[in-house]
DNA sequence: AATTTACGTCAGCCATATTGACTTAATTCT
DNA sequence: AGAATTAAGTCAATATGGCTGACGTAAATT
């Protein structure tokens, strides 16, 4: 748990003795790359990841089950190819997934009424409880990073991430996340 | 590219034709939680890790590649041991990986002139530009979600990425990362 | 001299993704 | 009514990037 501590960064690796790299003029003009951005999205990410990881484990799953059962949680009665649509992957990627899903009684699958040919997906109540479990776990992490920043944080932060998101894509995420806050341009 | 896109969104599935659910009534609190900053960090690291992962896929590299790349560009001449406690990964696994870099003549290993058993990491000419190339491309990205956004927003938004961080591992990072923005406490 | 460290390697396993081809059933289109 | 399309599932093979355990070698430290 919390393993993301470094084993010794010893004498802080900083061009330790490397006398002779090219120096690399950068006549191309690196001002001031973003690497602290970057970085602090990396480990953000995995830390953010890594609560659910953890439950997740004891039950055998692993965060391909975390993506499915929280959309399905999120939109219960989708379709299995809306459900691709949204995570990107493949028929047969998720056929496995959510087969384990099913079987484990975590996410139920219901002919459609009007369109037979759909198994519409929902969570069994078991898998709402594990759904709302896991999500909590990243409100938590979430409100703590929200910690004693300026008024309005939440939705500058809001508003990054949605625009860190291809611009073509964010029609349809916006559908789908009907964020309870004011996400419309400008 | 940009395939993010959902296939259809038919009718919005919203509890379709779910007539039947529990209702689940949530007599644990579940009030309101943060599905939409979940959603928007996944979709938003997705995107922004989709940028490197176009180039890489041209040289037959991956993520895993990236992520050696960039933290031997970032820490030059950095030990085999100390890469692997940033990574959180094992020795096999950066092994098949590194070889595959040093082979391609991105990354270049050279002893240690004070301990001989080292093989400090260094990016070559080419493997500077390639993580500079990278870079740039999640520069772009981020700099495009930042505008428009209040003044003091970048600093908002690294405040709250640390903050995400789990806190024991904040100071390697902040070590790792050495911003040239302030980070510290308050 | 003994122990520990840094690095590497062999071998095998697992999870999650991919592609391509094909089937079945149901709906829709002409 | 018949053809085409769609929804979903399946079989088989492959790739990537992780993992564990067991060893080996050289160099540094105690």
């Amino acid at each position: 748990m919390a393993d993301v501590n470094f084993k010794n960064t010893p004498s802080s690796p900083l061009r330790e003795n490397g006398p002779d790299l090219p120096d690399s003029g950068e006549a191309t003009g690196d001002d001031a790359l973003p690497y602290d951005l970057v970085e602090l999205l990396f480990f953000a990410y995995r830390d953010f990841t890594g609560d659910p990881d953890e439950v997740l484990a004891k039950f055998e799953f692993g965060r391909a089950h975390h993506r499915v059962l929280h959309f399905v949680e999120r939109n219960p009665g989708i379709m299995v190819t809306d459900l691709l649509g949204i995570l990107g992957i493949t028929k047969q990627s998720l056929g496995r997934v959510l087969k384990q899903l099913v079987d484990a009684g975590i996410i139920e699958q219901r002919e459609g009424s009007h369109d037979r040919r759909q198994r519409l997906l929902y969570t069994t109540e078991t898998g709402h409880g594990l759904a709302v479990d896991l999500t909590r776990l990243q409100q938590k992490r979430l409100e703590r990073a929200l910690i004693g920043l300026p008024d309005g944080s939440e939705e500058t932060i809001r508003r990054f991430l949605l625009q860190m998101i291809d611009p073509d894509a964010r029609p349809d995420i916006l559908k789908l996340i009907r964020s309870s806050f004011d996400l419309r341009d400008r």
